[in-house]
DNA sequence: CGAGAGCTTTGTGTATACACTGGCCGAGGT
DNA sequence: ACCTCGGCCAGTGTATACACAAAGCTCTCG
């Protein structure tokens, strides 16, 4: 594996769980050296993430990781519904209906395992989450549909950390998710089309009421190896 | 301006417009030589055409031009249906009206002036769409929307090329986009999402039929600097 | 004469050195 | 005491040098 990768796979952990906080600066120098690697792979990596949004450039000489705010949730999901109503149309007039029968049945399965699990129902939750995601894009085969996803999908995952779901909309989110797989399955695209729109009116709704009733302190203890005085935008 | 912005500005002129064609080899050093900056920002611009999906690297050693063939124009107009359809429904809920119905009387002006001009309605007809994307992406006020609008329409600055659009569609396109600016500036969000569907429909109708009108022999007479030895995908 | 192995060559990946720019701090003048 | 100007410094942008890996060619052996 190249050092390039090495450094943008590493900051791109460290963005999006939270290790590096919004507003963190990245000189070139420091995190060369502290990810053991020159500054010309990471210059690579850096400029990758500056492509994905996950990084800017604050002003000429400093680079930031990007802040996450409410209306950026709003943004990122006016451009979900839109790819996924169309991936999800898709995929039910092309896909292949025997994996979406099966998915929907594994959601279903997951519905009943994971209804109390806790941690252990939202990991296989997110895990199903991404079979599913796999078996979309294969079904919509559109390498230029996927890679806007995978851009969505991208910041996706810092909005999942900033909003605790509750056990309640895990066990929703599921049941949408069976129906969407269902009506792929059956060639019901009308019907796939406004699930999706469904889910992601609750899935936005849910994750906005989350930052409203935190606001602040969400953030956790884990102490940042960089300090974030500047704040890009302000925060939640 | 930087070395790597010229650069990236350079080879994405020279691979829109056709005389880097698809399947030519971008050796790093023999490119940072012709564009006279070195390696290293070179590999930077190389980078971002890639993020783009302008170029790829068919093997670990060989970087080489993306091809586009009808399934590559399909595929993008899905995604662009996606999009531009969701831009124009979200501009005609939030956008200028003013902005629009300006926009919605340049096109009924166009429509009259360049109806048979030629090669100077063509430009007046383009330079007026790049207005109106500007527009639209000012209405919408969403930056990852935006960012993924951009991507595609870079794409399609190489589509254009492939498919010579004749008068009679041009005018058509113009009375399309004076429906749709006007049912944005009216605030009609179904009927600008409609429009723009029909309008998607047209434009990727025209171009299909355009490209097995002439099958071959359509890429030009103009020397390419380099060959194109080898062709990632079939073309056309 | 053909096939395989080794060498050479070419090109990328990485590291480092150099130059330039923008900001900060101190000193001097008003 | 405050404002301004000049020099220093930190950090990025770029160039170049080095290392490694793969492909092609040639030489040798079967």
């Amino acid at each position: 594996m190249r050092a390039s990768d090495r450094a943008y796979a590493t900051l791109l952990d460290e963005i999006q769980s939270g290790v590096l906080r919004p507003g963190a600066v990245l000189g070139e120098v420091e995190q060369a050296a502290r990810l053991g690697v020159s500054r010309t792979p990471l210059r690579e990596a850096l400029g990758r993430l500056a492509a994905d949004g996950l990084v800017a450039q604050q002003s000429p000489r400093v680079t930031v990781v990007t802040a996450i705010d409410a209306d950026d949730i709003r943004e990122i999901f006016e451009v979900r519904r839109a790819l996924e109503e169309s991936a999800a149309r898709l995929a039910a007039e092309r896909g292949d209906a025997a994996a979406f029968a099966e998915l929907a049945h594994d959601f279903a399965r997951v519905d009943l395992d994971g209804h109390d699990a806790g941690a252990d129902g939202r990991d296989a939750y997110y895990a199903l989450i991404a079979d599913f995601d796999l078996a979309l894009d294969a079904a919509v085969a559109n390498d230029y549909l996927t890679a806007a996803l995978r851009t969505v999908r991208t910041h996706l995952v810092r909005v999942r950390r900033l909003a605790r779901d509750n056990p309640a909309r895990l066990a929703a989110s599921v049941a949408e998710h069976r129906l969407i797989a269902a009506a792929i399955s059956a060639r019901d695209a009308d019907l796939a089309a406004h699930a999706t729109h469904v889910h992601l009116h609750n899935a936005l709704h849910s994750i906005l009421e989350s930052l409203t009733a935190s606001t602040s302190s969400a953030t956790g203890a884990s102490a940042a190896p960089v300090a974030a005085p500047v704040e890009a935008r302000p925060r939640l």
